[in-house]
DNA sequence: TTGAATTCCTACTTGCGCGATAGGAATTTT
DNA sequence: AAAATTCCTATCGCGCAAGTAGGAATTCAA
């Protein structure tokens, strides 16, 4: 049931630009996000192409480049996101919606582990289907400024 | 989000024994089970020797030799089953209930990411650790009859 | 116009875990 | 003794995740 490594370090990239954006700092660098989140430089690069590619960021080459979102936070859902980089939600493939494949046992319908697992996709959809990248963003603000933490962007040593 | 082949074949091999268990066939052959579900009988062996190591099945060996549950039904829970086979339910190591592993970023209380999985995990956990074998069966079963569909360990091929 | 800083593109590497396959030993029944 | 099963251990292919590497293209400042 594991999201991977590419899957997470998107979805941390994600938040992380909707977090400076949300501060008034609309755009990051691979190197800043990488440096804070520690992931390895060529690798996070590699990602947010792909990310680039589906419209989620856009960039900007040369210096004072980087990374923004590439449309409203609101409309950036979880789901897709991971779909993108990882693939199916569903535990199993007949029981994805997305892209469902048959599965080899000789009675779909009546089949209790499809059933099971068909629980466990939804379950899953739910919420990642549901939650948007400005929920997330904001739930991450509120906790932040209730503890009276400096969130890493607007450091000294970052400007 | 993967359950892997391991984890599937487990599961397909428990809720068989049970049904067949529940309609007075309480053991079958690993021969059997391969055949109905169309797998390897070789890997679905394996599998089912750590089914036996962690109690949920148990076998007889020889001539009419084959396996069946090694505890009432009611009281195997599909997550347990999930986590021997395949490791944690978490979709990533710093929200695992079973086996935490902190991660890398700097302030996991104020992650995004991590309340977000926290609450994919504990969607999976809520479903695979309430459900037993028992309800499965059952449920299977009554669509089965439902539809007049003769299940397939009472044929008679397979007596 | 040059140099520095960045993203973009493509290829390569490396390890390892999944999904088996193989062969025989041990056990049980007829 | 023979047949049929589970049990044990070793091996294998190979695809893929996770990262490395190197340089091309672009942008900005001085």
């Amino acid at each position: 049931m594991n999201l991977s490594k590419r899957g997470e370090y998107a979805l941390r990239a994600l938040i992380d630009i909707g977090i400076a954006s949300e501060l008034g700092r609309p755009r990051l660098q691979v190197s800043e996000l990488a440096a804070k989140e520690k992931l390895p430089v060529k690798f996070l690069e590699q990602i947010l192409t792909q990310l680039k590619a589906a419209g989620y960021v856009k960039s900007k080459r040369g210096k004072f480049g980087g990374y923004s979102l590439g449309k409203r936070m609101d409309r950036i859902r979880f789901g897709p996101v991971i779909r993108l980089i990882d693939g199916p939600l569903a535990p199993i493939p007949c029981v994805s919606q997305t892209s469902y494949v048959r599965c080899t046992c000789p009675d779909e319908v009546h089949c209790g582990l499809r059933m099971l697992m068909l629980d466990v996709r939804n379950a899953i959809a739910k919420i990642l289907d549901r939650y948007t990248l400005a929920e997330i963003v904001e739930i991450t603000l509120r906790k932040l400024r209730r503890d009276k933490v400096t969130p890493l962007f607007l450091q000294p040593s970052m400007r």
